[in-house]
DNA sequence: TGTACATCAGTGAACGCGCGTTCACTGATGTAC
DNA sequence: TGTACATCAGTGAACGCGCGTTCACTGATGTAC
């Protein structure tokens, strides 16, 4: 949304229309600007498709080519955010191989994604529902976020097993408290940054080694 | 909201009104029934005037007789519910005195409040905005959460000098980890509830552990 | 005890707004001949 | 190479809705005399 000086919503300068045949790149677009509204802290509330619209450069009407309604909008823009949290997940892991190393670099990089994408990251760990639709669960598919979830299991397993014996069976359990202590302190530093946070490689640091995951 | 067999909106029995002079019950009344709209998951936003005004059994323009807008009756509220909020984690202290076991009823009753009060629980710790203003940080005075935070951090301190010496400098920052761990462990449990989650207690005994705090 | 009146709790109707969505359309562009 | 035409990306105007909020009002109730 482009907004001039007075505050007034402004158009976009008008765009060249796509060619024939290429009508489908509108949708990456719009996939995109969505994200970008989303981006900043906020929900699916916040973002209509009157404003996704105005940021691409197009009416309204032109989105329902692309999407049957918001809803639809909106799961395929979480979609397509899982997809880009795991790669930013994955990616942080680097070159390293030590397990616990590797766990640790995943820690750091999921509390660093929250801080830079705030609204993505509620949009994906925080927000119940997407407006109109319950978010996530495509019924029938799996949840889009379940291939980042394994990821993350099997990185805190490797730690774990580092020197132990093969499988560990509460490696599950282990994974799910580091996750919820590293989604609160993502989550609080969003919500209550009035607080007098310390920096938050410390506090991961520190529930690692609680955890004695390093 | 009353909601008969078609799904549609039905008036409330037409309620007696209060005698003169005693209007300012009505304030009350009001807090209540949006405190009641709020507590299944949900946000500010989801929370419509007409729909408390329809609750208490009278029209819209009578809210603003004891707030002057939506935003007002949101803070008003969310001071009552940190206020309760702080009631509660009082009281499952229970007749304990033993620090430790103090700290971890809080710590029990702090993920119950949450299961059982979802919608205030995410809007005292979620929630970012009231939909027109900001949340909490009413300019000038104290943030209302802030004694139920010294309570926590106390409760820590206590917990954590019971043998040691008389202050450990580091204990905010504990108080802090394990705030961060309780938060995680309610919110995702709030907002993913299709994950195979252990019981919550058996996360809150663990992270305590982990921390030394048992 | 009776009545006029000021007070005050609450109403009813309306406002302007932004929303998601629909529908008939326009006009540029690629293709067939 | 030129032209008629089907295709398809995108438009413009409108819809019905629920929202927060305003405004002039009504009518019950307590009080003064």
């Amino acid at each position: 949304m482009t907004v001039n000086t007075d505050g007034l919503r402004s158009p976009r300068a008008r765009r060249r229309r796509h060619r024939r045949g290429e009508g489908a790149l509108l949708r990456d677009e719009v996939l995109d600007a969505t994200a970008t509204l989303l981006a900043q802290r906020g929900d699916g509330r916040e973002v209509t498709i009157r404003a996704v619209a105005d940021r691409v450069g197009v009416t309204p009407p032109s989105i329902y080519r692309h999407f049957t309604d918001k809803a639809d909008l909106l799961r395929a823009v979480v979609e397509a955010r899982f997809e880009h949290f795991r790669t930013v997940m994955r990616a942080a892991e680097a070159t390293s191989t030590a397990p616990c190393d590797v766990l640790r670099r995943r820690c750091h990089a999921y509390v660093r994604y929250a801080h830079d994408h705030p609204g993505h990251y509620r949009l994906l760990f925080s927000a119940m529902d997407l407006g109109p639709a319950p978010l996530g669960l495509t019924e029938g598919r799996e949840h889009p976020g379940r291939p980042a979830f394994e990821d993350h299991v099997g990185a805190v397993t490797r730690c774990l097993e580092r020197g132990k014996g093969p499988h560990d069976p509460g490696s599950t359990f282990i994974a799910l408290l580091l996750w919820t202590q590293l989604h609160g302190i993502a989550d609080l530093r969003i919500s209550k940054p009035e607080m007098p946070w310390p920096p938050a490689e410390d506090l991961v640091d520190a529930a690692l080694a609680a955890l004695a995951l390093r």
